[in-house]
Order: C-alpha cells, then structure tokens, then sequence
DNA sequence: TAGCTGTTTGGCAACGTTGTCAGATAACGT
DNA sequence: ACGTTATCTGACAACGTTGCCAAACAGCTA
C-alpha cells in the first residue's frame, strides 16, 4: 500500500542500501546518485516509516503523560508546553502518548502497567499518585530505567526530576499579602498530607503567620482533595462555627471555588465578610466577582520543563547519571478583589491579553 | 534488553510460533504446552512488542486528534471522552495521537502532513480548518483513504463523519427562551460564517426571531472568530453604538465572556440593562455572576462518538462502504440569571455535582 | 605493474512479530 | 495392514528499516 524504500530503489535504478542512505543523509553518496534517489523519493512522494525505524532500533520514541484531569484548564496548559517542547525536537522525534487518569482510581493503579506494555521511554506524571501506584512507578525507574518527572509533586523514595511552582515562596507572600489586611482568624485550605506541594504552601502560609506573629489559635487548617467539593464542605464548617474566619487561603483553585460557594451560600460577601485568596489563578478568572487575588505562574512552561527534563533523561539513558533534578517555575501576585484591596474594577485590564496580570512590585 | 518471544520460547522449550500461538490464543495448543508457555510468560513477564506487530500487519493502530486548544476545558473533555472509547476497544488497542495546533495557522497547516507522517489510519479533527487546509485533508480522505470525523463542523466536498451538538434545535430554544422576555433589540454573536455549526446557531436564532414576529432592524447580527476578543469587540461597538440591544445572544462561550466584560466595562449591568446568553456553557460557570443561561451539552460524548464514527470507518476500512454520517448530540438549556428570569440565587443547585443542571420543561 | 587508500555501491542479517507450510504424531475407520 | 483425518509443533519468510561487510572501482604512490 504505502510507499516503502523498495519502491524508491526500484523507481530511481538503485538499492535499498542507497536510498536509506540518502534518507538518513549518510556519507559515501555520488551527488548524482543522491539527486536520482531525491527526486524518485519526490516523485514517489516516499515518507519513512516511523513503525519499521522503532522496531529496528528496538526503541519507541515515546513518552507517557500521566496526568488526572485534561479538562482542568491547568493540565491541559502542562500538555501544550510538554507537546510543544517535545515536537520541537527533531531526529529523533518523539511522541507523547496521553492517558487521562480522570477519577478513576483503578485506572490510575493500571496506568504503570499501561506504560509499560505501551513501552514508553520516560514519563510525565501529573496525577496525585497514591501510595500504592508510587511503588508501581518506582519499579519502573528501578527496575526498568524509565525516567519519570513529576510535575508538581516530590516523589520520594526514588530518583525522578520534579518540576513545580515556586510553592512555599508563594504561599508566603500571597499570605503576607492577605495579613496585611489585618485579620484576626486565617483558614487554610491544604491539599492532601502526602503531597509535597501541599506541604510547601503550607509551609510558606506557615512562615508568613508566624513572622506576623499569629498565634496557633487563630489560625485553621484543614487538608482536602484539591476538589471543589473538599473546598465547599470544610469551608461550610469554618463558616458555621462558633469563631468562623475573617479569611481563607486556598492551596489550589478548584477548592478555591468551593470556598466561594460556600460563603455564598451562606450568605456572606467577599471581601466584605471573608476575604478569599487562592494559590493557581482561574482560568477567565477576571470574569468572576469578585476577582479573585491569586498566585499565577505559567503551567506551559511546567510543561515544557517536564518534556525537557524527561527527554534529557532518556537521551543519557535514565537517571544513572543525571541526579534528582528540580526545576522551580517562578510565581508572581495577581491582586484582585478578594483580599480586601482598595482596587477599584475600572483598573483591571484585560486579562485574555498575554502576560497583562497585574502584579504586585 | 526486554523480554522477546524469543526469550519464552527458550525458557518453556518450545519454538517461537507455539508462544506467538498461546499469546494470540490461537487453536491448536496443547493444554499442556499452554500451561508451560504461560508460566515462562508469567516468570520472565513478557510483554508483546506493539511496535513488532504494528509492523508486521502494515499497520500503525492509531487515530489522530488535532485539536485547536486542549486548554479549551470543553476541547479537554472531547479528549477525554475519545480516550475513553479509544482506551475501551481492544484487540486491537489503538492509540490516539494528540496534536494541539494552538493558534499557530501554520502549525494547523502541516497538520494533514504530520498525520501522514505518523501514519494515522483516521482523524478527528476538532480545529477550525482554513480552506487551505481543508484540501489538505480532503486529499487525506480521497488519496489515502484516511477517514475523518469533524468534531462541531460538517467540512464540505468530501465524505467525512460529523459529530456536532443540535445546534439549530438548541439555538432556536435559548432565543425563544431569551425573546419570553419581551426585548426590543437582539444582538447575536455569530461564528464565521464558512464554518456549518455557526450557521446552524444563527439559523435557530433567526427561525425564533422570525416567529416572534421580529423586524429585520431589530436584529444585530455579526460574525466573529469564536474569541473573547472578538466577543468584546463587537459587544463594545454595539454598546456605543444609538440604538444598542437589549439583549445579546452569543454563540459560544469565549465570545460571552467578552461580551460580559465589554458591558461590565460599558458600566451597565446583566440582566438589568442587557440579557446575555451563551450557546456552550462555561466551565464553572456557576460561579459567574449572574449565573448565565446557557446551553449545556455533553463534550465528552461527543469525543466519544466521534472517535467510536472513525473507529468504525477505520475497521470498515475507510468510508468506502459507509456514507457521511452525522451525530447529534442532545442540548439542554440551562436557566441562570443572565437572561432576566426571576430566579432566585437560592433554588440553584452545586452544578459540579454531576447531572445537576437545571432545565427547563 | 602491483599495492594502497578512498569512495561508492549492493547484499544481507538483523529488530520482534505473525501466519503459512510442512512435518510429526496420534487416533480413527476400512 | 493401510490410508485418512485431526491435532500439535517448528522452520521460515515476510513486514520496512538500518548498518555492517564486502565488492567494485577510481585515483594514488612506489
């Protein structure tokens, strides 16, 4: 059916020998020879095929993205910087094989499994990886040399690139922004215990209280899931109870949005009654009211550090010689409305302009 | 390094094509040779190679997906709904190949090459296509026999799958909606007019308008490309514009968040002085306010029903033996505050909670 | 002329599968 | 005893590449 280097040797009175040089651009070429074969190739409208290739240097060219949810406008942002980085590299090009975990627990167990029939040389992992697949994953670096870098989370026990946002700085200067207003009850929405993203925004609230000289009891912290859900419900109980906060800081936008909800819900305004800050921005979050202050960083970049870091790692085969490697993506303060501020909305400007967030200094 | 055929056979004592049989479960076995075949396969967990096989049968069991902006959380969900069904067919497994075109038309024109190159055997293609491009993929279908599912755009001039919402159906029911409440003046954001899902929205549109018994100058019709900006700008003419509308219908979600940010900016406020409705709901859109009224539909079917049309054309190989098909996809209006119904805040319910939308009748 | 080096080619065995073909063995009816 | 059939197995040639090896030939030097 398609057309294979025979056909082109065929076509252009050569072997096969000479036309895969040709392709492959190999020395020893009789200029003349090489322009018969380009044209037969032209004419033949010959392209190589990358199945044969990968069987005949017994590798795939593969890299696995592991990641939880694409319909999160965040991940999906980490999957153009890692397609992006990826396609712009030639000779060899490499593909990216996408599994989306969603929610599915038994999938996410399956997803080592699935890497590993599909042969893939390194891996992407942006997805929370219970305790149980971690060991999955390890066993693929260890036993079977498969890269892996994790995107946004600190993988232990096991050598891997990691690659993240600036967390606990960031969490202490959103927090040091939002104590400016002067509040006497903080809660903190924290991700799940075992993250170590989650940890380090807690941290970097941590240090930011306890500089501003913030006692324990004055001061919430609750772990969810990252989900809107988790934010609703523990949100819903701060506000219900005795001493409700005068603010929340939220590790991650979903939660964020549960906040939101449920202080709305309750009948509460923010800034007004609760200001509400959020690491991650939203996306079209300035179309929210009010807008929300937030932490923004650039996932596409995540990705692409991602993509760079594993590919690395594959091209020097595994981790053998390269060590643990973090890469930390810098972060910057968007001040809206939620935290208080003096902000008027005639000063926002147009936040589907690239690059146009403001930003505090 | 990995574990070949080869390998099994060895370590079971039996030739190459009686593992190559137990693997395939073909007739003929021993029960007993099975049962040793199996354990060697189980010891030294053996894993057949796809990329052996894929060469050996010529083909590369893989569907592309070019697709505009996975970022687009609605473009993120017809991924995930493809890569379920995708993920659900096996022997044989297909992978899908991801190719993110952004906003790069040049990258959106060496699309059809790209697949080409990785030998797709079919296309979903979820990217608003040039007319240049077009041809390209026409020759895909016509010369090689690729069949193309178009995800929301029935592409003309060749045979190709179409999987899209019922546009004119769902339009026509949200303006009608819209027209209960008694306005003077209708602004609709239209979509370019080459693309087939735009027409149909603007043709329900008119079909409502038309029974409501509206004048030709009352009605505001203007195309833009899908984009927030474009959204705003022809929001923000109409604005200032002697006679602005009263209402504004747009066509998808983008071009309603421009829309609300040039009346927001404008210094008006939805509902009170212009309704605003969207085809396409907003990821999170609850938390907008006002809640807009939209029109909901289910994006990961659609990813699902367009990859299960290509599937199909690709096992049936090619649409030689099955004409055009098109897929419907039901809508369903989603009432919110931003058309200028009574509502209540309080009766909405926590739209992540799955299925939750209101509706109407 | 013979021997060397350098360039240009084609042949061929892989890579890990699959499926055909033929050979081997056992079970059957005549 | 014979052929016939059914069951089981191994050898082998593909699939489209690549890269090694050797062959062929040119242009050198001695």
């Amino acid at each position: 059916m398609a057309v294979t280097l025979k056909d082109v040797a065929k076509a252009a009175g050569v072997s096969v020998s000479t036309v895969s040089r040709v392709v492959r651009d190999a020395a020893y070429i009789d200029a003349s020879t090489r322009q018969r074969v380009l044209e037969a190739i032209q004419a033949l409208q010959y392209r190589p095929n990358p199945v044969a290739r990968r069987l005949k240097y017994g590798r795939t060219y593969t890299i696995g993205f592991i990641i939880h949810d694409i319909s999160n406008p965040f991940y999906g942002h980490t999957v153009i910087g890692a397609e992006r980085y990826i396609s712009s590299v030639k000779s060899p090009e490499f593909d990216l094989f996408i599994l989306n975990t969603g929610r599915d627990p038994k999938k996410e167990k399956r997803a080592a499994e699935v890497m590993l029939a599909r042969r893939v040389e390194g891996i992407i992992l942006a997805s929370t990886a219970t305790l149980e697949c971690l060991e999955a994953f390890k066993e693929l670096t260890i036993r079977h040399g498969i890269p892996i870098v994790s995107v946004d989370n600190c993988l232990g026990g096991f050598e891997c690139g990691v690659v993240s946002a600036e967390n606990q700085t960031g969490a202490y200067q959103l927090m040091r922004h939002l104590l400016g207003h002067g509040h006497r009850r903080i809660g903190i929405l924290a991700g799940p215990d075992a993250e170590s993203h989650a940890q380090e925004r807690v941290k970097g609230c941590l240090q930011a209280l306890l500089e501003a000289g913030y006692a324990s009891d004055q001061v919430l912290i609750a772990a969810g899931n990252w989900s809107v859900e988790d934010g609703y419900r523990i949100s819903q109980g701060w506000l219900k109870s005795e001493s409700p906060p005068t603010a929340i800081f939220s590790s991650n936008n979903l939660m964020c949005m549960g906040a939101l909800y449920a202080v709305q819900e309750y009948g509460w305004h923010v800034p007004r009654d609760v200001a509400v800050v959020s690491f991650d921005g939203i996306e079209f979050g300035t179309f929210l009211r009010p807008v929300l202050t937030t932490l923004h960083y650039d996932w596409e970049r995540i990705g692409e550090e991602a993509a760079r870091l594993v590919l690395e790692a594959v091209m020097k085969g595994g981790y053998r010689e390269q060590p643990t490697r973090y890469v930390r993506v810098p972060v910057q303060l968007v001040i809206g409305e939620s935290c208080g501020c003096r902000f008027a909305s005639g000063n926002r400007r147009r936040v589907w302009e690239k690059g146009s967030h403001l930003h505090e200094g």
